[in-house]
Order: C-alpha cells, then sequence, then structure tokens
RNA sequence: GGAGGGGUUCCAGAGCGGUCAAAUGGGGCGGGCUGUAAACCCGUUGACUUCGGUCUUCGAAAGUUCGAAUCUUUCCCCCUCCA
C-alpha cells in the first residue's frame, strides 16, 4: 500500500508532474500532510475549469492530509500573467474581498469540513502581501531570483514571443506566488504547492525559495491541463461559463452542463469529477455499453459532490420528463407572469427579450422564423402570436428554445 | 527622438467616395440527421419595425462632399525599422 494519496492521484490522472515523486510519496505514507492550491479571484465564483483542483484537495483529505485554500486576495490585486496573452482588468480590493467570500461557499460544499484533522484551511495572501516593505522584500526575496531565470518562463516567454506586453507588476507575480509558498511553508508548515500544470513555473518558484532561505525541500505538483476532444476549453460553453456557485448557474444547468459531455470525454470525466472508486468505474465502464447512462451517472455524481443528492436527483428527474417524455420537469427555470398581463395579452417577441430568454427582440425574431421556439412541444410559426390565457394549461405552459432550453411560464 | 505600417462588426481578415449593416473564414445560435453525442447538411449572425423602411456602427473628434468605413485635419493607441 504505498503512496496511497499519490497512488490515487495517479490512477486518477491528477498528476501532471512533480518536484520529486518519490521523496513526496514517502512522506505522504508517513504522515499526514499540508498541501496548498491558490484560486484566482477575479469573479464572484470559480468555474469547472478549478474543479480539478478542488478534487485533489478533497482527495487529499480522503488519504488524512490538511488541504490549505489560498484564495489570492493580494496576488489577485496583480493579476497572474499565466496564460493569459493580455494584461487583466484589475479589480478593487472591495470587489476582491467580496469574490472570496462568495468562493469560500463552494468550498465548504464540496469539501469535508467535519473532521478536524483535515478540513480546510483558508488563508488570504493579503494577510502578509499587502504589508510588504518593498525595499526590504527586494533584499529579502528579490535578491533570490535573477532576471535571466525569470525571462525564461512560460507565463513571461509567451507574452514577449507574441511581442504582447508584460508590465512590471505582472511580472512581478510569480515572485510573489514563491514568497505566498514561503510564507505557508513556514507558518503552516505547508509542504507542497499544486496547482494547474501552467502553474509550473511559479511553482517551482516557491521550491527554490524555500530551498534558499530555509535551506529545506518543499513540494511542488501540478495537474494535467484538461483538454476537451472538441478542442474548446474547459468551462465555457454557448451560454457562458459553468460557474460553481448556484447564484449563478442553477444545479439543473450544473447538471446538463454533465449530461451534454463528449462522448471521447466521457471516461476520462468520470476519473476525474466523481469520487466513484478506480476499481468500481472500471467495472462500470466494462459493463455499461449505453455510453447515455455513463453520463446520467457523470452528472449524478458531479452534480451531487457540488450541490448535494437531492438537487442531484431532481434535476436526473427533470431531465428525464423534459426529456424522454416531453414534459414539464419541476425543476426547469421559471418565468412567473401576472394574471391581469396575461389578460391584456403578450407579444411572444417582448416576452421573450423581456425575460432575457434573448437579448432582443431581432433574435426572437430570427428565432421564431427559423423554428427555434416551441410551447408545449409545438413550433411557434408567428412573431406576432399573444401570450394569452387560453395558452395556460393549469396555469402553466413549458416555452422551449431550441432542444435544450426549457422554461416553465407560470400565472402567479 | 527619426522613418514607415496599422486600428473594420464576437475573432481573424477583405473593403479604400455611392451598388456597405460591410466579402470570406472561424466561432455562436437555430433547423435537419441522431443518442440531450460527434461528424455532416441547411439557415442565421447590429437594433427597432405597422416588414414599406427607420436608427446606430468601421480607434476618437472635427471637416470636405448631394453622399464617407473609404478623402482632409487634429488627437489617442498598436506594430516594424533606425537612434
Amino acid at each position: 500500500m504505498k503512496k496511497k494519496f499519490l497512488q490515487e492521484m495517479q490512477d486518477r490522472g491528477y498528476l501532471n508532474q512533480c518536484t520529486n515523486l518519490d521523496r513526496l510519496g514517502n512522506i505522504c505514507n508517513k504522515e499526514s500532510i499540508s498541501a496548498y492550491i491558490g484560486f484566482d479571484c477575479t469573479a464572484t465564483s470559480l468555474h469547472v475549469g478549478s474543479l480539478l483542483q478542488i478534487m485533489i484537495l478533497k482527495l487529499m483529505q480522503k488519504y488524512g492530509h490538511r488541504p490549505i485554500v489560498l484564495l489570492g486576495g493580494g496576488t489577485t490585486l496583480i493579476g497572474d500573467p499565466s496564460g493569459k496573452d493580455s494584461t487583466r482588468k484589475i479589480l478593487k480590493e472591495e470587489e476582491i474581498k467580496n469574490n472570496i467570500k462568495s468562493i469560500k461557499k463552494v468550498f465548504n460544499k464540496i469539501l469535508d469540513t467535519s473532521n478536524n484533522k483535515t478540513s480546510p484551511i483558508f488563508v488570504n495572501n493579503a494577510d502578509w502581501l499587502n504589508k510588504l516593505n518593498y525595499i526590504q522584500f527586494l533584499r529579502d526575496v528579490g535578491s533570490h531570483f535573477t532576471i535571466n531565470k525569470m525571462l525564461t518562463f512560460d507565463s513571461v516567454k509567451t507574452r514577449l514571443d507574441r511581442e504582447q506586453s508584460l508590465s512590471y507588476m505582472e511580472f512581478n507575480y510569480m515572485i510573489l506566488q514563491a514568497f505566498d509558498f514561503y510564507q505557508l511553508f513556514k507558518n503552516k508548515n505547508c509542504i507542497l504547492q499544486i496547482g494547474g500544470s501552467d502553474q509550473w513555473g511559479n511553482i517551482v518558484n516557491g521550491v527554490d525559495l524555500i530551498r534558499r532561505k530555509l535551506q529545506k525541500e518543499a513540494f511542488g505538483l501540478t495537474s494535467p491541463l484538461i483538454t476537451l476532444s472538441s478542442g474548446a476549453k474547459m468551462g465555457k460553453t454557448e451560454s457562458g461559463a459553468i460557474w460553481l456557485n448556484d447564484e449563478l448557474l442553477s444545479p439543473y444547468d450544473y447538471w446538463q452542463f454533465w449530461r451534454n459531455t463528449d462522448d471521447r470525454d466521457i471516461k476520462k470525466f468520470l476519473y476525474y469529477f466523481t469520487e466513484i472508486e478506480i476499481n468500481e468505474l472500471k467495472n462500470i465502464y466494462k459493463n455499461e455499453k449505453n455510453i447515455n447512462n455513463l453520463k446520467i451517472l457523470l452528472a449524478n455524481e458531479a452534480t451531487r459532490l457540488l450541490h448535494g443528492a437531492d438537487a442531484a436527483k431532481k434535476a436526473e428527474q427533470t431531465a428525464k420528463i423534459t426529456f424522454e417524455k416531453g414534459g414539464l420537469g419541476s425543476d426547469l427555470p421559471e418565468i412567473r407572469v401576472k394574471l391581469n398581463e396575461i389578460e391584456k395579452g403578450i407579444g411572444i417577441l417582448d416576452f421573450i427579450a423581456n425575460n432575457k430568454i434573448l437579448p432582443s427582440k431581432s433574435e426572437a425574431r430570427r428565432a421564431i422564423a427559423n423554428k427555434g421556439f416551441k410551447i408545449d412541444g409545438i413550433v411557434i410559426e408567428d412573431e406576432k402570436k399573444i401570450l394569452k390565457p387560453e395558452d395556460f394549461k393549469k396555469n402553466i405552459f413549458k416555452l422551449s428554445y431550441g432542444k435544450k432550453k426549457h422554461y416553465l411560464i407560470k400565472i402567479i
């Protein structure tokens, strides 16, 4: 039973690169460690692009290790240039604070907070970065970095190669991230930093800094970049990002996202985004010949992990009713209208635009001309249609846009 | 600091006085086929419209003209070469 934690990391495909896999494995098997992952706080929610990292934190807990979640209030003020080809918008401190609060909710939902030994610790690097004294910092930390080396990092190189500007502020990002690791190593006994493969350079810098300043070994580990078979970026779909916070994306829509996984990605995703044991997964994969059932399994498991079992069940139920029976699933997004407005009559175009189903009446017109809208399964042929009480059976009807977007229209 | 090149609709990229809401490709969206998949095919892709049109867009502002994305001036930004 060697390398239990790292073994499963590897089996699930979470492991891309490690500074010293053998030594880290030995330590992990002997004692419980702390490891950190830093998250960006540029939005009020993380999206599925960060989910793999969160799964890793969860896996740590499974093996008795403690995850440290660094919500980078300090570094978000700067903006990580890795993987970006242009400078990011600079956020106000107030916004970042707000984002951190909102993002935290997701961690508390996914991670186990009941076990004292493994419950996550949240840290904010603003706590130490904001206090830094520039000159002091340059002497203590800056002296350990050479420009020669910094220029060789991908994040810097790609910017320069593409002749896109890289501000001095952003150039400093990697040093700050290295300093974060150093701080956590020193104060929280955090010996490992994990990140996406684009973070490799930044992570190695931290490991180096710790070695130079403390003559101690720290470890770095990266997860692979998730690539979709379609070539698109994970987490970005037609209708925007797949947010983890339910205020931004309902559990039903989240479920749908997984249900619509490309055939070619399904196996990988089951390993990545569910907690089903590897052996069981192998079995399932061998025995289940209907790929759609695998997609449903993935959707259920992934949704359960984030939104809970009830939400997952409800979403599945709604999907079943809506797609298999053409009926009205209770979990579909609802749009309520007042009875007196319906009695007056509402033009379908106005209705679509006012309720933000589409952004403009012109688009609504086009969609109707292309037979994109249906009421209870019947195509709306006339863009001049007026919604009236007769359209509502039992005060409700289903408005469908395309094959996948359905809304319950209710009279209140 | 000097010399050139350029900023066009989501992106790339044509247009270079009227026929331009702007070619073409990509992406998006809708339809068809299917399995709520992929591939493929078709349509669509500024807003408002009484479907006749109307209004707002081609880095910003001002101007020439009956008429400008296209010409002129000023400004802002980006790139290349030289110093």
